[in-house]
DNA sequence: GCGATCAGCT
DNA sequence: CACAGCTGATCGC
């Protein structure tokens, strides 16, 4: 669940997905997506009340979302006061303090976040540099590598701050199967199920929210035809999903509700009520998508887990995992890394607890970096078109790509400030990357936006937060893990402040829509090892090995070579690089510090493109 | 009666 | 496993 408190800190007259309290007062309002722990105070009257008395707050979000928002009653009063923009058009916008007139510009791009339809990110681009706010998403590794608009030229723009869904941003949930390996074992086991006899039916026990269409498209394709559903009102826009749904009860697929839908289970009966016609009983399996993970080290597990005699699970996530997570970050190496989501494992309570333990505790993200790697080679697109940027926008119907979800890695840790203080060392001289005058604070911080249990969010406590933070001065270790950075590190850096953006809306430029069902496989060994086939052992061994530390997090990145070697490890690239840097981290128990000499050694051959290979017992895939 | 919050459940 | 969100109990206005 989301706890972020809805205000940036560097552009703190914007709310995003609240609109309670403080939000109250916003000048414009983001919902990144129709979910309901993203619309706290969206019904709310004051604020309905405030709409009314203003000429100029507006509420922005995709299209979608905002068909999604006024299907709903309770939020009908929202039709006047919301602004649709299309995806991946940066849009200027006014902040007007309309007691005083004072005017602020920043431009606004959605990206598609993957987490459901309409779901989206914003990329906002104004005077106190570049924020993206990722509201929940499911990126796949590499996606934001083929993300037009956070790039400038043929650099990633620079990231002053991402506010990370990090719902599994947690090293148990390292490893997530994807969307496709999922999608594969769940229309394997309908496909072997209803191909049986017209009376062999699947339920698939979805909860109810909205991200799950993705499935009923592409198991209505897979099989020729709709999933039966409660109702098709929200969907009246959205003829991509409309034409895989029905409320036809006469199918083989059903993803309807009732609030006693087990008990209608045990009867044999679907949800929707419905028996076979002629009395010939219903051969029913139910399919409870749910998130699955798998460790650093964890063998393959089936994406589809039998559960009963006619009971399934099957792998599904709205959100990344670990391992996409970071790569997005890594990808993005933003300079401030604020999650919105509490992390698993720890209540609010138990947050706010560490904080006071410590004294002033915060997340520290590293690497220290903020050159940017070059952009990737992404697939050119010839669908190119001129960018609207009216808010006058009206529609038939809403955009095909926010309806559908991206096809499509690194090191972090958890510190403590008190860890970080005590065990500060002196960068290293002469050994400092080439980096240009006029780039940000580079201290990385990884610090907590959301909201603490009943304290009023205090912006000096960030500030305080960022003042702390330590400045990078040392080499990097990802300089040396992505050599190519190093030639490269003359790039262009953030712009004067309030200077006019490249990407400014009078800028009309090529589109790049992502693939969304890209039938190419990018990653085909990250999912190889995923079993499609059923298997009937209890899930006990789902591996939960990774335990969160209160204070650090370290893990081992088992990238496996072809020969069955494993890569040194993450943990150890990142002690190389701490060492050498701006702080030191304790080792693990069964890890022995790297020497001077020896890291050294690593470097040069990092940084000349060598594979550096370690053989680790026992700790190779099997 | 309404909204907010929380426990419980799935 | 969590997620997103429902239901119902309780409390205050």
């Amino acid at each position: 669940m989301s706890s972020f408190a809805g205000r940036m800190k560097e552009y703190p007259t914007i709310s995003l997905d609240r609109f309670d309290r403080e939000n109250l007062h916003a000048q414009a309002y983001f919902l990144s997506h129709c979910h309901k722990d993203h619309m706290k105070g969206l019904k709310g009257p004051l604020l309905k009340r405030k709409l009314q008395f203003s000429r100029t707050v507006r509420l922005y979000c995709s299209f979608v979302t905002k068909e999604l928002l006024l299907n709903n009653p309770k939020y009908a009063f929202w039709e006047e006061y919301t602004v649709p923009l299309e995806l991946e058009s940066p849009t200027q916008i006014s902040l007007v303090d309309e007691a005083s007139g004072e005017k602020q510009e920043i431009v606004v791009t959605l990206l598609p976040a993957g987490h459901c339809p309409g779901s989206v990110m914003f990329l906002f681009e104004g005077c106190h540099g570049n924020v993206l706010y990722t509201g929940d998403f499911r990126l796949a590794v590499g996606d934001a590598s083929r993300m037009e608009q956070l790039h400038s030229g043929s650099r990633v723009k620079d990231i002053q701050s991402v506010y990370l869904d990090s719902t599994f941003y947690d090293p148990r949930f390292y490893q997530i199967p994807s969307r496709e390996v999922c999608l594969r074992g769940i229309a394997e086991l309908i496909g072997n199920w209803i191909s049986q006899s017209r009376y062999h039916v699947v339920w698939l026990n979805c909860k109810a929210a909205y991200g799950y269409e993705y499935l009923f498209t592409n198991l209505g394709e897979e099989f020729s035809t709709q999933v039966h559903v409660n109702s098709l009102n929200m969907f009246k826009k959205m003829p991509e999903i409309l034409s895989y749904v029905t409320t036809d009860r006469r199918c083989q697929i059903h993803a309807c509700r009732h609030p006693k839908d087990e008990e209608f289970l045990q009867g044999n009966r679907l949800p929707c009520g419905s028996t076979a016609a002629d009395g010939t009983p219903l051969r029913i399996i139910s399919i409870k998508p749910s998130t699955m993970w798998f460790g650093e080290r964890t063998k393959k597990t089936n994406v589809v887990i039998k559960t009963g005699a006619s009971s399934y699970r099957a792998c599904f996530s709205f959100h990344s995992s670990y391992s996409e997570i970071k790569d997005f970050l890594s990808y993005l190496q933003p300079v401030n890394i604020l999650p919105s989501v509490v992390p698993i494992g720890r209540s609010l309570t138990e947050v706010t607890h560490i904080r006071k333990r410590s004294d002033e505790t915060m997340f520290i993200y590293k690497p220290l970096g903020v050159l940017k790697r070059s952009r990737v080679q992404r697939p050119s697109n010839s669908n190119t078109h001129t960018r609207a940027h009216t808010h006058t926008n009206t529609h038939t119907h809403v955009g095909r790509s926010e309806l559908h979800f991206l096809s499509k890695p690194f090191f972090l840790l958890l510190v403590t400030l008190e860890e970080l203080t005590e065990r500060v060392a002196p960068p290293v001289a002469g050994e400092e990357p080439q980096v240009a005058s006029d780039m940000q604070p580079v201290g990385l911080n990884f610090m907590d936006c959301t909201e603490s249990n009943g304290e009023e969010e205090d912006d000096n406590e960030e500030e305080e937060g960022q003042g702390d933070t330590v400045k990078n001065k040392g080499p990097k270790w990802e300089d040396f893990f992505t050599p190519e950075v190093l030639s490269d590190s003359q790039n262009s850096q953030s712009q004067s402040c309030c200077s006019v953006r490249s990407t400014s809306p009078s800028r009309a430029t090529g589109s790049q829509t992502p693939e969304l069902f890209s039938e190419e496989e990018e990653t085909p060994d990250n999912n190889k090892g995923f079993s499609l086939s059923l298997s009937a052992s209890n899930h006990s061994s789902q591996n939960l090995d990774s335990h969160l530390d209160d204070t650090l997090i370290l893990h081992q990145d088992q990238n496996q070579t072809s020969d069955g070697v494993t890569l040194q490890s993450e943990q150890e690239q990142l002690s190389a690089s701490q060492t050498s840097s701006d702080f030191d981290i304790p080792s693990t128990p069964e890890s022995k510090a790297p020497q001077t000499a020896d890291l050294l050694h690593l470097y040069r051959k990092l940084a000349s493109r060598e594979e550096v290979v370690l053989r680790e017992e026992g700790q190779g895939f099997s």
